[in-house]
DNA sequence: CTTGGTTACGGCCGCCGTAATAATA
DNA sequence: TATTATTACGGCGGCCGTAACCAAG
């Protein structure tokens, strides 16, 4: 007889291709899951995964499991729903700047982890509204971007900030021509304080609501954006040839506010796939 | 997370109502089954049985739970099946003495024991020719009816045997009519026997291949047969004033070789299922 | 050299199964 | 009074999680 959790812990596998994250997203530690893993491989008399240190796949009997453990999970699901209806309803706050053109992989992951019957609502937003949100209690979970030394939050990862210039761009001369959130936004200010302190001349060219929007921007050619590393998708580096300053790093991190077992699954499947995305 | 072995167990219980029984159809003990529903019970804050010694039924939560768990157990048996493919067949005999008119709740539970690419063939007979089989090794698993004090197979309960008459039925003179299968059969020469032994004259007025048969006979009027207390049915019990020779009672017994585990599976289950009847 | 999977191991929870107890017809 | 569910309890297996180890890019 097959034990759920061990199903489970073999679906989160496959579903982040990675033992160590699927540990946290579920809540335990890595030999956990390679103990789990490996018994559930012997009751089953078949390899499921082929795992080495940097890479984890499925095998052909894994792929075959993995639609039925997933039936399997879902089944648990409805048997537990039908006599034990725990409405829960989860609000989350996500920083732009932190996740940009990964928003949608996370949303998928976060759906994943929590029951069905669960709804959630999702605020895409400027790190620091999201974080007042947060602190008045409107939303139980946040993934926002700071600086370092800041205190408060579980820190996913460190990102740092890149110059992201349209493709063959060079800057001959006269103020940079900059691509920016509107204020107040944490980015925009380092920024521009950075840009201050080394003496360069800048202009604002763009604003704009979105890190998709500024992706776009700086693709028509309007200037250069600060971006996470992360997030800059295809956009290519500024040259160390045209003299800009470094920008800092900053740190990914989650609040959480976990009254019940679903937000802190929840938040575990965001931290889990947010430190994958950093890693 | 639910276990799986505890809704299996649940399963069980709804199925024979009783929790000793499926205690033996799963191969454990009455106290394991007391234990796993109460902290199945527990971990979905909701009581699924009413239990009293005399009589277990489902309670409102219970039944909806019920089919969501089949639908569990059904996924789990899915899932295994998609990777670990064990074909079994299972040959069973069946002396028709032995179960009769029970013979259609046997197979039913029998079925829902085995896993569901597993194949079964079912051999009705007497008990002589199951025996006989089951020594040859033609089939796995037997359910025959023999006289006290043979040796071997596991007891499953004693049934006496009874003169069953049609409703109203006096018997003033001339030989005793009776409803028989033919020769060779255990009931039969027990019954002759005993007459016999009293100095009652008789004669055979019916010979029929199967104790239904023998029971339409009897409600015809064509005489009196001799049959299990458990499978008589509506049949009347001869009157003692008839002054008929009381039949002794006999054992049901199983005859068992379980080469793999499906097949133990099933052992159980017809286990648990004709002993319940015998109760 | 760092990230990540495996192995080793100690502690402890929890389940099994026997035995005694209670409850019901 | 017989049958059956519950409670008590000892023993043991197995799981969790820390730490040390190893493999691969």
């Amino acid at each position: 007889m097959l034990d759920l959790e061990s199903v489970r812990l073999f679906a989160l596998v496959a579903e982040y291709g990675n033992l160590t994250r699927a540990a946290e997203a579920a809540g335990t530690v890595q030999p956990v899951v390679s103990q789990r893993i490996k018994s559930l491989e012997a009751t089953l008399g078949r390899r499921l995964l082929d795992r080495s240190p940097r890479l984890v796949r499925l095998t052909e009997a894994g792929t075959a499991f993995l639609d039925h453990a997933r039936n399997l999970l879902a089944a648990h699901e409805a048997a537990i729903a039908a006599v034990d209806i725990v409405p829960s309803h989860i609000t989350i706050g996500i920083s732009d700047h932190a996740l940009g053109t990964h928003l949608d992989l996370v949303l998928k992951r976060l759906r994943m982890a929590l029951p069905p019957h669960a709804t959630m609502a999702v605020n895409l937003g400027q790190s620091a509204d999201i974080r007042d949100r947060f602190e008045s209690g409107q939303i139980d979970l946040a993934i926002i971007r700071r600086e370092h030394g800041t205190e408060g939050g579980e820190v996913l990862g460190s990102d740092a900030l890149q110059w992201r210039v349209p493709s063959g761009w060079s800057w001959s001369d006269g103020p940079l021509p900059l691509v920016l959130l509107p204020s107040p936004c944490s980015v925009r200010a380092v920024a521009i304080r950075v840009l201050d302190q080394a003496g360069i001349p800048w202009r604002e060219t763009f604003t704009g609501g979105s890190c998709l929007a500024l992706a776009a921007a700086v693709r028509a050619g309007l200037g250069v954006a600060p971006l996470g590393d992360s997030i800059g998708g295809d956009l290519a580096m500024v040259p160390a040839s045209a003299g800009l300053p470094t920008l800092p790093a900053s740190q990914i991190v989650m609040l959480a506010r976990t009254p019940n077992p679903a937000t802190s699954a929840a938040a575990r499947a965001l931290a889990a796939s947010v430190h994958d995305l950093l890693a």
